[in-house]
RNA sequence: AGAGAGUUGGGUGAGUGGCUGAAACCAACAGUUUGCUAAACUGUCGUACGGGUUAUACUGUACCGGGGGUUCGAAUCCCCCACUCUCUGCCA
């Protein structure tokens, strides 16, 4: 949520960064932001004179009752009644325009770093670099669509029985395979300095709105009705939120979590052509890692998770890209983002496999996640987060790149965690 | 799931209608004393949102799990909800 007094103190700057992600009435709801503000202070401090006047009537009222003065009490008493509603109306106005103003910061979205390009779709994304070969396969390559079915390791139809479309039933290998890459995943973050959690994989209301879930992607999570919970999207969901409502010591930053978790999206309305076998389910595995930084720090902290999930699709053998997302493209919650993709060789496509981000104060702001400087204040940290990696399109192009005349070879960095090291 | 007990400041914990933003102790911070450490003593020591100031100072309001109510006045009385603990039940 973006913060009231930078508005007012970098309106054309905030503005500017608005209209990166194309927003028509950016302008309009700034300016009425500005307005709202205004009436919650005004009428607060109308309140609290009134109220500061009823508190001393009351200690007067309380003093004369002890001394027996009834009389005296009960004029008085006539004036505490005429404040009173003055109070409640005055109290009304301040609610409505706090609650206005929430609603309406709650609609806006993070305003862009000024590196962020402009665009208004994919397409306009910058392609900050390319790494790694393209593998040129033989004659009667196949997706891995296909790939899975000829060595029975993942199998749709069984997940159609149990649960659904998009919920696939991972065999033998294939099982192993997955088991294999969180391992991995993990490793590498313990050895980066990662601190490992495993943290609920449902959440409640306030955690959706401490990250930014909610209320803008409601329809986007499965919802436990009866207990009102929500199935996490991403572990950046309960990770972060461990730090609602937390007040950390300078010294202790950075923190950097990484835990492991499946992850359940309802995907709605976004089934068609390109979402053929793995590259699009609704639960998958992914394991994610989090940093709170300080705000001096955080774009040091964003090329650095940067490097560290190139470090794991280099491990991987994998060719990708880093995207600079633009304007239009990038999270509702996000500063700055890069997006990784990985050349899946038999779809001859890039797929994402990992989105890194700063959210700088944004989600900050919604967590009251502060830390407190050396100057003794509390102002707001940085979060930022990335997958690192998510493992269905990994398992994709590692599948896809890897497949020959005598079965699929398996980047060596897996042998030890996979116990094969081919398929 | 049933019955009971509870939720107070960084921690322990007092407080059943006005003198309580909240005792006491501990922790923390600053200072005095001490050769150092320790101890002792003195002081400071919550958050949020306003007003005010160049910035301080100063000042108002709210906050004792959350929300609502009674009252001139609520940490304290009433109602609803959440959570924690104990016992019983069920269960990986």
């Amino acid at each position: 949520m973006l913060l009231v007094q930078h508005i007012r103190d970098h309106y054309d700057q905030v503005l500017l960064g608005l209209k990166k992600r194309n927003l028509v009435h950016a302008d309009a709801a700034l300016q009425q932001v500005l307005a709202l503000d205004e009436l919650r202070k005004s009428s607060q401090t109308q309140r609290d004179q009134l109220q500061a006047e009823a508190n001393t009537i009351s200690k007067e009222i309380g003093i004369l009752m002890k001394e027996g003065k009834t009389v005296e009490a009960t004029a008085v008493r006539d004036r505490s009644a005429v404040l009173k509603s003055q109070i409640k109306e005055l109290e009304e106005q301040h609610e409505q325009a706090e609650e206005e103003l929430k609603t309406l910061l709650y609609t806006l979205p993070n305003v862009p770093h000024e590196a962020v390009p402009a665009g208004k779709s994919a397409e306009d994304n910058e392609v900050v670099l390319t790494h790694g070969e393209i593998p040129t396969l033989p004659e009667g390559k196949l997706p891995h669509w296909e790939l899975i079915k000829k060595y029975d390791i993942i199998d749709f139809d069984l997940g159609v029985k149990i649960a659904g479309a998009g919920f696939p039933v991972y065999k033998g290998k294939g099982a192993r395979l997955q088991r294999a890459l969180i391992n991995f995943f993990l490793d590498q973050a313990l050895a980066a300095g990662y601190l490992e959690v495993q943290p609920p994989i449902l959440v409640n209301e306030d955690s959706g709105y401490g990250t930014g879930q909610l209320p803008d992607k409601e329809g986007q999570m499965y919802y436990a009705t009866e207990d009102k919970l929500y199935l996490i999207p991403t572990a950046e969901v309960p990770i972060t939120n461990l730090y609602r409502d937390v007040l950390v010591n300078v010294s202790d930053l950075p923190i950097k979590n990484v835990g492991y978790t499946p992850c359940f999206r309802r995907e709605a309305g976004s089934w068609g052509a390109h979402v053929r076998g793995l590259n699009r389910l609704h639960q998958f595995d992914k394991v994610e890692i989090v940093q709170i930084t300080h705000p001096d720090h955080s774009y040091e902290a964003l090329e650095q998770m940067n490097s560290y999930v190139q470090g794991l699709l280099q491990q991987l053998e994998l060719p990708y890209r880093v995207l600079r997302l633009c304007g239009g493209d990038m999270g509702f919650t996000s500063a700055m983002t890069y997006d990784m993709e990985v050349y899946s060789a038999a779809q001859e496509r890039w797929l994402e496999v990992s989105s890194v981000s700063n959210f700088e104060t944004y989600q900050a702001n919604r967590l009251k996640l502060r830390f407190k400087g050396e100057d003794k204040k509390s102002q707001l940290a940085h979060t930022l987060n990335g997958s690192a990696l998510a493992l269905p399109r990994i398992v994709a192009s590692i599948l896809e790149n890897n497949q020959g005349p005598d079965g699929i070879r398996m980047p060596k960095v897996l042998h030890s965690y996979l116990g094969f090291d081919r398929i």
